[in-house]
DNA sequence: CTGCCAAAATTGGTCTGACAACTATGAGGC
DNA sequence: GCCTCATAGTTGTCAGACCAATTTTGGCAG
């Protein structure tokens, strides 16, 4: 008899999430653009203003949509009716590093591989300009951030799966705002720098298994200094 | 002069966010116990009840809590204040599910090495009895779903890291509820029956390389099934 | 016409009160 | 002891009001 959940419960916050999303869906909303106003809405499907404000907390929470008082509420990402959603919760503190630590290194290892399978030409061209100009910047000025990330998020899309990349931003997001690495060591994981190239002459020679294993060397270099800088 | 925002926007739910977690950290409950009812913590807290319930909802789209009308709110996964939330959107469909595999593979191998590396004694022999248990179900029934994935929960266990726990058991959820898998096969992944006793061997080993590879053997026959599945 | 500034309109944030829908509890009848 | 049912407690929703931040508008000075 549990399974009746939907007889009465909730049928109109749930309701209106749906129709949310339809309305995301349907319209030509993009990343950046903005909501209807919540008393919009609210006339528009009927239903209270707590009710819809309830459903944007929602989104919110889920990274959706950002709300900025006295301008609108802002889409961040493109969803449908049909998206799925997990929530996830990692302790913060060196626990919770050490651990987001891990979980990235299976998710990166196994982007480079299907990177090394899947890659297209123009996916290789993107991935060599961009290591390229990260070997630049780096004999250059001694280390490369920005374009080091540039270069990975290149092979992230090269595995042909979007959620790859969108888990490893947003825990290198959640990483840098909480954790606050600001003042980073000049030669933060300069050593991993050569192995680079090799990850990407393992991606473009489509070899999967070298791929992964020269992530895991990149990864190991990162790790050591990171255990380095919080000790 | 954008960046201002935390001036005094959204200062009373934000607060109020941080007082609920606290209050759940500080205090003794857990999962499955039930929280103060919302007019009790808006008097509490010295807010309205419509603050109260944005936060609860916030929770709610993060799978902290669960809100049963006429009940009360039940809390689902233990969080303290200093807990981190990555939000995940897959798509559903066929695309989704293919996208998911890939990323649990990430994790799943991720964590049979972790596991190879790290497993203590009591560890190995939680997984042994579980194996054990799985192999005479299977050899009695010809297959064993719950008894596998008990296999594999141990295996996540025993990485030291409970995110890979928290990760895969929500992603197996999401699947099973979102693409509703109930009349699998009864030979669903029959093959891969053999794999397990060598993954265990490797973790017993402590070979996280021959793991690696063991837990490859294992999805790469999985996920042909569900190829196979789904057409 | 251009540029600056103050007022007005717009929009999200919060509070309050009320009622509906549902659940859990316990008293009373059998 | 068991069942029924009234009652209190809890979440869900709506309505209206006001506050705070931002954006837009319109007027005024140059």
């Amino acid at each position: 008899m549990e399974a009746e959940w939907g007889s009465q419960t909730r049928r109109v916050t749930s309701g209106a999430m749906r129709a949310v999303a339809e309305y995301i869906g349907r319209s030509d909303l993009q990343p950046g653009d903005c909501l209807p106003p919540e008393r919009e809405l609210m006339a528009e499907l009927s239903v209270g203003r707590s009710t819809i404000r309830e459903v944007i907390r929602h989104w919110q929470a889920l990274g959706v949509v950002e709300s900025r008082r006295g301008s609108g509420t802002y889409l961040l990402r493109r969803i449908s009716p049909e998206t799925m959603h997990l929530p996830l919760a990692v302790d913060s503190g060196r626990n919770g590093l050490l651990q987001m630590l891990e979980v990235r290194r299976g998710l990166e290892v196994e982007a480079s591989a299907l990177a090394a399978v899947r890659a297209s030409a123009s996916d290789l061209e993107r991935i060599a300009s961009r290591l390229l100009i990260m070997e630049a910047v780096h004999r250059e000025k001694g280390c490369a951030g920005p374009e080091d990330l540039a270069f990975h998020l290149s092979v992230y899309d090269a595995s042909g799966n979007p959620v790859f990349n969108q888990l490893l931003s947003q825990m290198r997001e959640s990483v840098q705002t909480l954790f606050g690495m600001s003042r980073v060591r000049v030669d933060f994981a300069a050593r991993s720098f050569p192995f680079h190239r090799e990850l990407f002459e393992a991606i473009a020679a489509k070899d999967p298994d070298a791929a992964r294993s020269k992530t895991l060397s990149i990864l190991a270099i990162v790790e050591e200094d990171i255990q380095d800088m919080i000790r």
